[in-house]
DNA sequence: ACAGTTTAGGACCAATTGGTCCAATAAAAG
DNA sequence: CTTTTATTGGACCAATTGGTCCTAAACTGT
């Protein structure tokens, strides 16, 4: 009984990384990863090794989604700012909307595992950098544009933006109400003027 | 072998509490709960019932102690919006301090179980309420000592702050640097100007 | 000293955990 | 058609999971 399609290890990983940021790592068991990802025990083991590096490789995998997705948008033709604040209404809308709620998927990961795991606290604290370094850009390009403050710091912008994308998502998870978290979205905004 | 002591139900929710806080729900096992609340398994299942219905009461406990910190902070003589100043940067201390890193419980139980556990999820909700109560308190007394902007919306800035406090502390799990933290907190108090 | 009430310890439970291993089998290569 | 290479399902593993239950023992009030 091998395996008559082709293996496609990146979509076993999308899958894998599906399951764990629903369920989280802890409460993922090995049926719930061979399930989504379509493979045998044996072919899991084989390919993989462990449950833990699937895990890694998840946060891998979701640094490489995130990163093409945020910079595909951060590289539209439009104001830098109006772009930050796309990213924090798609962040509200996620949360909001039905059967959402899951959140960022490294901040799930930060909060359950990183004071635990440091192999996996060392790649979520490099894809939240990929995300500052996002808006580091962004904020740059934004007071070149005269629509941010050129007297800030960009650096400390990015990190600031950063944080409060994040604590939307973790206020989302326990109250999703879309006018709150607009609220909140907003007044963020306003630390740019 | 009865037990010699008295028994201090609170006391052992508090430590069933500090358990789950820096394990988590799902990776706190049975006997990590009765080695910190020291009692045997018989008597553990005899007063609380079941493993989550343990975990429900160390989220209430933690909202009240919680409660009990907050409100005692929030009714110091001081201008409220240093009294604002000085929660965030208690808890930017608290995030990098030697063997800190836990963050806040409620935070970390809203990202690991709020999606599957609607019980928990609403004493979640419950607490991250009080935060915001008491941040609102804490505005508008701002607004009439005239520190913070009168025309603000005191509820959204409540929610917002609620909001930032809890990215700091996620943001602090990952990569727990005080000069990062301590600009995230800084720029996020500009918002009350 | 005695009876009644708590509590502890630990045997026991079925289910599940992450993980190993191997014989069977299907596809690819010759 | 045969050999090689993948990949499979499933048997098997020890350990652990959350949870039940019963007996023995230690406190309590009388």
């Amino acid at each position: 009984m091998a395996r008559p399609r082709e293996f496609d290890t990146t979509e076993a990983l999308n899958e894998a990384m599906q399951v764990f940021w629903t369920k989280g790592f802890e409460a993922t068991s090995l049926n719930d990863l061979i399930g989504a990802m379509k493979l045998s025990k044996s072919s899991f083991y084989d390919t993989f090794g462990s449950k833990h590096e699937v895990f890694l490789a998840a946060i891998e995998h979701y640094k490489k989604t995130v990163t093409a997705q945020v910079s595909a948008v951060s590289e539209l033709d439009a104001p830098a700012r109006k772009l930050i604040g796309s990213l924090f209404e798609r962040a509200v809308e996620r949360m909001t909307e039905e059967g959402g709620g899951r959140g960022c998927f490294l901040n799930n990961c930060a909060v359950e595992v990183a004071l635990h795991d440091p192999a996996a606290a060392k790649l979520i604290g490099g894809g939240f950098g990929i995300m500052e370094d996002t808006f580091f850009a962004l904020v740059q390009r934004g007071q070149t544009e005269g629509e941010i403050g050129a007297d800030k710091d960009p650096r400390a912008l990015a990190r600031y933006l950063t944080s409060s994308l994040n604590g939307i998502m973790v206020m989302g998870k326990a109250n999703p109400d879309r006018e709150a978290l607009s609220d909140v979205a907003r007044i963020a905004l306003t630390a740019l003027d």
